[in-house]
DNA sequence: GTATAGTGTAAATTATACTTGACATATTGT
DNA sequence: ACAATATGTCAAGTATAATTTACACTATAC
């Protein structure tokens, strides 16, 4: 539903591609891709391993404040 | 592999069962189990939701150091 | 022009998170 | 002793994360 644009900001400012953050955590690019577009739900290790190459931390990166009108 | 005792702790610090926990998020007693346990790779959906559950942010109860002599 | 890198998207397959149901054990209270 | 709660574990099934292959659309560079 939401993008993260959190994660997509934090690999812009190491100048990765999809293509080099999906090597470096050894995921295809296209489960990077998905992350950022959101609607997609990745498990714990891979947020882990993300957090780790680009030098965040899950709540900086992973957190969602809880909606109000959440359906 | 390592057991989630920050989980396990947090859950008990608020007097609840892994049953209570698994139905306020959702998911069957044998999954909290699983996690606590360890060896067990939940989504960051489900982890975000056992956080907000148990008062918590994702870095205290599911961050993980980078080990040295990781095999 | 035509390569090349980066991104968005889709379909089909594989791996695994999560489920249900069950059984065992330990503990606490009556 | 018996009942009830909590935890650990297993096996078989379902849902979905993640994979591969592929194509389209941008840019920028030669």
């Amino acid at each position: 539903m939401a993008k993260n644009l959190r994660l997509k900001s934090a690999r812009a400012a190491l100048d990765m591609s999809q293509q080099r953050l999906a090597d470096a955590v050894g995921v295809s690019r296209q489960t990077i891709n998905a992350i950022e577009i959101g609607d997609y739900n990745p498990t714990i290790r891979l947020c882990i391993a993300i957090c780790r190459v680009l030098g965040k931390s899950l709540d900086e990166l992973f957190w969602i404040e809880e909606q109000e009108g959440q359906k």
